[in-house]
DNA sequence: CGACTGCTTGAATCCCTTCAAAGGAAGTGG
DNA sequence: CCACTTCCTTTGAAGGGATTCAAGCAGTCG
């Protein structure tokens, strides 16, 4: 029985509570290795085939590809309660890097256990189709914050998204939180040099937008962040 | 019967013919409204519920989104074989927009019988779910390109993308296709103003590499447009 | 054939990068 | 527990890739 390791996955997949008890008795007894990483490891790594998937208990995680010049992008975070590489459920080779961005432990479930569960309960494949669907959305969005905006916005948009999706698992009350990402990070996952990265953040602050201070992020003005971020949370699909 | 409305679907689901014949019987036997759109339509917007996805039959498509600046970004190109809205079978909302860019045919199928097969035939499911994994890979590969790359490598990598897909089902013969875009497309693709777009596209043609005319693409140097683009098509997640 | 859309080119400007250097925080080892 | 290293942050200055502005040209369509 994992139901404390998989608490938050259940609160993102089912937040209105409509999953049976057959599924979430299934999905609560899915054989998962317990494993505690420590920060800065891979926990897939392009190129790799793996036969199981990993569902982040607690910790941040990111998923990141490196350029044939070595510049690395950031392609999205993730939080307790995701499965990052669930696409390795239909997907053999990995086309990205995932990394602990802390300690975390996670739960590694084999596919092959998944994929049964997904076919012997619908609702709960069809959930975690969802959850995949979600992920595309955000690298979407992503696409978009790092195509279109200019750095001070796409700043500011990060960190609307960080917020967001830390408040659902009740991470970020009063719109302060962990944000475990050097200044080089957060460079990466906006494609922008550190240099300006701690411009921008200089720029944020003295509006009065934010602090970010050891690794803790406080948003001041969650309207004006919102609004310089041109943020708009329908991409994260959240129902609840 | 819709098998020759299928054909690149099949292609692109089951290069190596796998599937059984009740899958596709299946797939060829679900209820499909067949239309023409005009270039320039939108498909879906951003912001409906729709009941339904679309198979694209023949044709080019985009999904973007605009920013509150106003500014475009293409986050996708979709061809023949493609369903670029699967992702509405489990998400409500659309938060993003697919145009047409051609003349195009399109298969409208409704969810109820779409989930229906998906679930009655689990391997068509499995196939489905991989389609919209594969968008995903597409999507964090633009992140990266978009994010980490010069302009000029990353119009490169864009017409390698295009070429390697449209060759799945034989559109890109030589190394030529059409490619209907403008170069305010383009640009809206990469991230890039249209004048430096037609800056860039002057520069792969005198290195030798590409012609672009008359919205046809003609990549007189392969292995030299992939070093330019910093290319690798394992993202796309061909197996055939 | 005039209006429109798309392509092309030049010039000025700017957002952001790179280079450089120094201070601070954190962790390691003697 | 302090010297030492290393990583992270901060700030200044110079340079560059890309944008914006502007204008001319070509092709297309009603």
């Amino acid at each position: 029985m994992n139901s404390h390791f998989i608490a938050n996955l259940l609160r993102k997949i089912d937040p209105i509570d409509v999953l049976s008890d057959g599924d979430k008795h299934a999905l609560a007894n899915l054989p998962m290795q317990i494993v505690q990483l420590r920060a800065g490891q891979d926990i897939v790594r392009q190129g790799d085939r793996p036969t199981r998937s990993c569902l982040l208990i607690d910790g941040f995680a990111s998923a990141s590809k490196v350029t044939g010049e070595g510049n690395r992008q950031i392609a999205s975070l993730y939080i307790s309660g995701d499965i990052p590489d669930l696409q390795s459920l239909h997907l053999r080779v990995m086309d990205i890097t995932f990394t602990t961005m802390t300690t975390c432990r996670v739960g590694f479930i084999q596919h092959e256990p998944l994929a049964q569960m997904c076919a012997a309960f619908p609702a709960l494949g069809a959930a975690m189709w969802r959850t995949t669907l979600v992920d595309a959305a955000v690298y979407r969005e992503w696409v978009a914050n790092v195509g279109q905006r200019q750095a001070h916005t796409r700043m500011a948009h990060l960190l609307c998204e960080v917020i967001v999706r830390l408040r659902t698992i009740g991470l970020a009350q009063d719109y302060a939180c962990d944000l475990p990402m050097t200044q080089a990070d957060i460079g990466d996952a906006i494609g922008v040099s550190v240099v300006h990265v701690n411009r921008i953040l200089g720029r944020l602050r003295t509006e009065g937008l934010i602090i970010f201070k050891n690794k803790r992020l406080k948003v001041l003005d969650w309207p004006g962040l919102m609004a310089t971020g041109d943020f708009d949370a329908a991409y994260l699909h959240l129902e609840g």
